[in-house]
DNA sequence: CTGAAAGCGCTTACAG
DNA sequence: CTGAAAGCGCTTACAG
């Protein structure tokens, strides 16, 4: 069978092939039957427009990049399902590319990028939302992007955020409202800007609840299982031995139930543990982790489909927004014991 | 600054566009000379070729679609790992295109997918690798395609296998070693040729003992947490309980540590558990999970690699390929004890 | 409301 | 070994 173009549709219906992109494009100023024609041809040939040809015409390659480097796999996923989804409403394709932040000459890995790939736009997500460096180069570039980010700037992009630091609060006036006043908190990695953000909820709830805020219960992660290890190995040999743990993600938390199991410690009975993402570990493991839920799928879903829009009309006004999160009671979390 | 293109590069270098071509391509016959002005002129100009030009002249699109239905992230996460870095090398761009196995008009969604996307080959993984209706679908549109799967066809199609049948055996024979005669095995989604392959390997390393094979320590499971949760509390609820449980997935056998704990039974001393895949959780839950580790990434990296080989030369013989699975030794795993 | 021309940045024949 | 022409399947100006 032979190939079907343009030209094809633009024979059998016996219009110019002009009048065939018109209707193929939904432009204004063609004659109602002339539409039904072309569209009736459509339908008989069963024609595709071809997207390449059309983007060599329109200098345009209808593919959005997505940027992640995360050490959740579930949380790439649930950002490609966003980012998917968008695409595929408005026609685009979605290239992935994972890559690493510290890694070698990000700047020029990008560059690469837009150009081998010809991208139309480009969606960032944690940690690279929050990179000035990245951001101002695209903006440079005139590349258009958007953010899925922990953090609003008073910058002029497209950003979709959800309130780390609320929600951070959120947990641990829970934690503070069964009882527990030692509450050690592991922080994520410092690229993330979620980190700060997250420390700083945790901060709010103690001081809005007249609990002195203690360095020596803060400790460091870096949002992997291993560091959660780590941490927690450090943390629950304190004396006293605090009631509860914040940890800034659920991978962490789950680690520090694995060592609080080493030694003995019922969860919640001796400890309590709170994480943060809602990852799939949050209920694989038993007791299932108190966490906080973020509509990540839903945040990329709109971070893509404004920056689409940006990109069929240039003149639209940047786009900010704010999700709620939302706090999730598991089994990990119960009334604080003196031992 | 202006676009440059390959008549750039030809004025730059005094030479036709044709030559720039031929030199882009690797092509014969270009005197060193000119080669060497072409390079030069790609370099002072930092010429990159536009993908989309080279598609429509070439009728070629230089995207690869990968196709998956998992209800695992970090196997999903594998598979991109292994099919983008093989992309990659060869300078295309990878599609990613989940969908559902079950979903209505499989076939109709693959078909628009082709045509919009304009897809140079395609990538199919489990369950969709053994899906005969599929495969001469593909074959009957002549689309390139290649498959990761448990199971070589005789076919004559490019596919990397792992042999499911044989690391189950393993594994049960494992089991076996360690005193235990009455192990429960639960079965993964009927979809999956997996799913029978791991009952085979099963099966065949009880045979090879002189171990009876009895029927009802057989359960069905789906390879979601949820069924293993399921599958769990009727196994551990036979009289004489099993000793032993060998699930075909980390998710499920997650699911049956946490049964057991639930159960107050402690693992690996009143029950051992063996899972399969060797998912992220199974070193994240406590005890850690014994289980086989295939590899993923290369199995996918190789199927990729063969598709676009092919792709470039379609007088190529097709592959077959079966990669070794690896049994990981964790705490889940112990002697048997007589209750 | 409709169309003929030129062009997007490359490549495939075809000549020489 | 090199190049001029025509074309891939669309779209953007420009006419009418």
């Amino acid at each position: 069978m032979e190939k079907i173009t343009i030209n094809s549709v633009a024979k059998h219906a016996g219009v110019s092939k002009k009048t065939v992109s018109r209707v193929l494009n939904n432009e204004a100023n063609v004659s109602d039957a002339t539409r039904e024609k072309v569209l009736a041809a459509f339908k008989e040939l069963d024609y595709k427009p071809n997207p390449i040809a059309r983007g060599l015409a329109n200098n345009r390659s209808f593919i959005i990049g997505c940027l992640y480097d995360n050490p959740s796999k579930s949380y790439i996923t649930r950002v490609q399902t966003g980012a998917l989804a968008a695409c595929q409403e408005q026609q685009y394709n979605l290239l992935i590319h994972p890559c690493e932040l510290r890694g070698q000459a990000l700047l020029d890995n990008i560059d690469t990028l837009l150009h081998t790939s010809q991208l139309d736009g480009i969606v960032l997500t944690p940690p690279f939302s929050d990179q000035k460096p990245l951001v101002d180069f695209l903006k440079a570039k005139k590349i258009p992007y958007s953010r899925v980010a922990s953090v609003l700037l008073e910058d002029d992009s497209i950003s979709i955020g959800s309130n780390d630091g609320y929600a951070a609060y959120e947990i641990t006036k829970l934690l503070i409202s069964l009882g527990h006043t030692e509450i050690a908190f592991i922080k994520g990695h410092p690229d993330h800007s979620a980190t700060e953000q997250r420390l700083l909820g945790y901060k709010q709830a103690l001081e809005e609840s007249g609990l002195p805020f203690k360095e020596s219960l803060i400790d460091e992660g870096n949002f992997s299982y291993h560091s959660g290890e780590d941490s927690a190995r450090r943390i629950l040999n304190l004396t006293p031995r605090p009631s509860a743990v914040f940890a800034s993600n659920d991978y962490m938390a789950a680690a520090v139930l694995k060592v609080a199991s080493q030694l003995k410690l019922s969860v919640p009975h001796d400890l309590s543990i709170a994480g943060f993402d809602n990852a799939p570990i949050a209920r694989h493991i038993w007791p299932g982790l108190t966490t906080i839920a973020q509509p990540v799928e839903q945040m990329t879903h709109i971070a893509v489909t404004k920056l689409i829009e940006q990109i069929k009309n240039p003149e639209l006004e940047n786009y900010q927004e704010n999700l709620p999160a939302r706090l999730i009671t598991r089994e990990s979390t119960g009334p604080y014991r003196s031992s």
